[in-house]
DNA sequence: CGCCCTGGGTGGATCGATCTATCGATAAAA
DNA sequence: TTTTATCGATAGATCGATCCACCCAGGGCG
């Protein structure tokens, strides 16, 4: 009796079991309200008996849409992204989109082959966080294509921006230091080519300026966003023969792995030397001591770029836009109290 | 001049630009032999020129196959996970598939609608390392339906399945452990609910007995799979009349939290209390002290992960297959020298 | 009674790529 | 010269859901 041959069940199938054309079952499927009541249970009946599952790619291509978006992100990895995936997720999921999550490593190959895919699926628009590049001129603007596209936390010219204002956050963070009384504050981690780097270390150097305090070149140290990359760094400026008194880190890892450093070098995080970290990752406030950090809200950035995106994707031709949110601080230990 | 109106290029498009049919050109995409090299170029060109994205959505309703595959994760923010991740997309790459991943946060219900949204769109297969689980008459192999499915890291009755042996990976801490002297050693964090969780401590136990030694309910502590569960826990073991001179965590995660609060306790790690972890995470050989760990190997498992849901892809109702991959114990310093 | 609604439902065309069967032409074989 | 391969290319059907135009029965109304 059973279709044991018959792989999948189709508009087709349910029709016939339900005694309907497979146009009236497709308008039940859709929740069309045109439907009698008595027509619908029968045929929401048979649904369920054949188990059918319904066929997205057959309808996105009748559609055009496929209800589906395309999730870049450079590092997964990464507590600050994930949380903004998690983000981007729910907020997406209650305009009845479905997330398609990619991995970049911040492999610009891979970034590439993910946007022709997403393309090919064909993804309804797409939300990104660029791979760190050198060359803007390759970067991902014409990857995009026509599809609608959000980049977040980091910057693309020439399409739709949710990002942080680095710059502020790290005023904050510097004044911060300078009101405790610091004169030397290093600038440890981050990439100088990455617009967060860039605007992170700008607000740096405005913010001494402004507190009348030397810009010394060799407080600003690069390195991979990593703990380690924060424990080198540390240990390096431990060496001067003239060390800072503190350091505003490119991210929270960094900062953490900073503390680690001081801890190991016996210096007391917070008493000796103060530390501060940028996005308030939940480890922050576990640490010991608490990590004061620049607070970037990754949750609220992003909703703001999903938002974003339903917006382009509902008016494609609207003017470019671009959110920027205000951070706040977030005083824990790490600097000793006021 | 422009055909600004029409939104896709088509193969119809292409074929009109190129001189030739529809077919020819699906030809030339699909590099099928059979056709001129002279018709290829100028197909290639117009291809170029007109700017053609392929439609996989509309090949693969065609084809019934959608060169895609579900990777459903529990928890993306976990280091082990990500370099499986890495591993599995890697693997399916060399296989020409895509790799849509999803994102459960241990959330049954995200997971269901991941591998519905996953069957609809429709995947070829899934790769799903399953959510907590207190109910497994719920699970997942029903969800997964007649769709080749693969579980990895977690075990799931009745598919595929990909893991560590556990079991040995805890026998091996311990004996080390008990090699260095210790008797009384604890288990801290994990999930008993899992099937890490209960492999891991079943192998706690076995190996405890083996070593003649006692087991105590007491010493074995489940806590969040987080930095915060191992600090928390191992203050709360020091408090006890006759603590434990000895760890072993379900991760390297819950084992540094630990080191931290021995360290803010001011028990020296490695020294006057033995700490190993699992998974042996990048973070591992960069804390200090060197963390002590079962090695589990992330990247062979997503391959072999992957190559389990490949073999099933092949051959559907091969019977089901199980791979335990052996973990190896790193011995670094958490736990003294020998 | 004829006319027009209107709620409920339907067949056929359609989305874009692929598969199958087939065709024309040229080269090789008989 | 006729037959048979062979190669390159093609028209039309197809995958599963949706959209469009249209249909039909019954009710209201002049």
């Amino acid at each position: 009796m059973h279709e044991v041959l018959k792989q999948r069940v189709t508009l087709l199938d349910i029709a016939a079991d339900a005694g309907v054309s497979r146009a009236t079952v497709s308008l039940v499927i859709r929740n069309v309200p045109s439907v009698a009541e008595s027509t619908r249970k029968r045929v929401e009946r048979s649904i369920k008996r054949l188990g059918y599952v319904y066929h997205r790619g057959a309808a996105s291509l009748r559609t055009q849409q496929s209800h589906a978006i395309g999730l870049i992100v450079s590092d997964i990895t990464n507590p600050f992204f994930a949380e903004i995936i998690v983000a981007i997720e729910e907020r997406l999921a209650t305009a009845r989109l479905v997330t398609l999550l990619g991995n970049t490593s911040e492999d610009h190959a891979k970034e590439e082959r993910l946007l022709k895919t997403m393309r090919e699926f064909p993804a309804d628009g797409i939300l990104i966080c660029p791979a760190i590049s050198r060359d803007t001129s390759t970067g991902t603007p014409n990857l995009a294509g026509r599809l609608p596209t959000v980049a977040f936390a980091r910057r693309v010219d020439g399409i739709d921006y949710a990002g942080v204002d680095n710059v502020q956050g790290s005023q904050l963070a510097i004044e911060h230091l300078c009101q405790l009384g610091n004169r030397r504050i290093a600038f440890i981690g981050g990439d100088p080519e990455v617009s967060t780097g860039q605007e992170r270390i700008q607000g740096y150097k405005r913010a001494l300026v402004r507190s009348g305090l030397q810009f010394d070149r060799s407080l600003v140290v690069p390195a991979p966003p990593t703990r380690r990359g924060g424990y080198d760094v540390v240990l390096q400026l431990l060496q001067m023969e003239n060390p800072p008194t503190a350091a505003l880190c490119f991210n929270d890892v960094v900062a953490l792995g900073a503390i680690e450093a001081l801890q190991q070098a016996g210096v007391r995080a917070g008493k000796q030397f103060g530390v501060v970290g940028f996005n308030n990752v939940p480890d922050a406030a576990q640490s010991l001591p608490g990590l004061t950090t620049v607070d970037t809200s990754p949750r609220e950035l992003g909703e703001t770029a999903a938002e974003l995106l339903l917006k382009r994707i509902e008016q494609r031709d609207s003017p470019i836009r671009t959110v920027i949110l205000q951070p706040r601080l977030i005083v824990r230990q790490s600097c000793g109290t006021h």
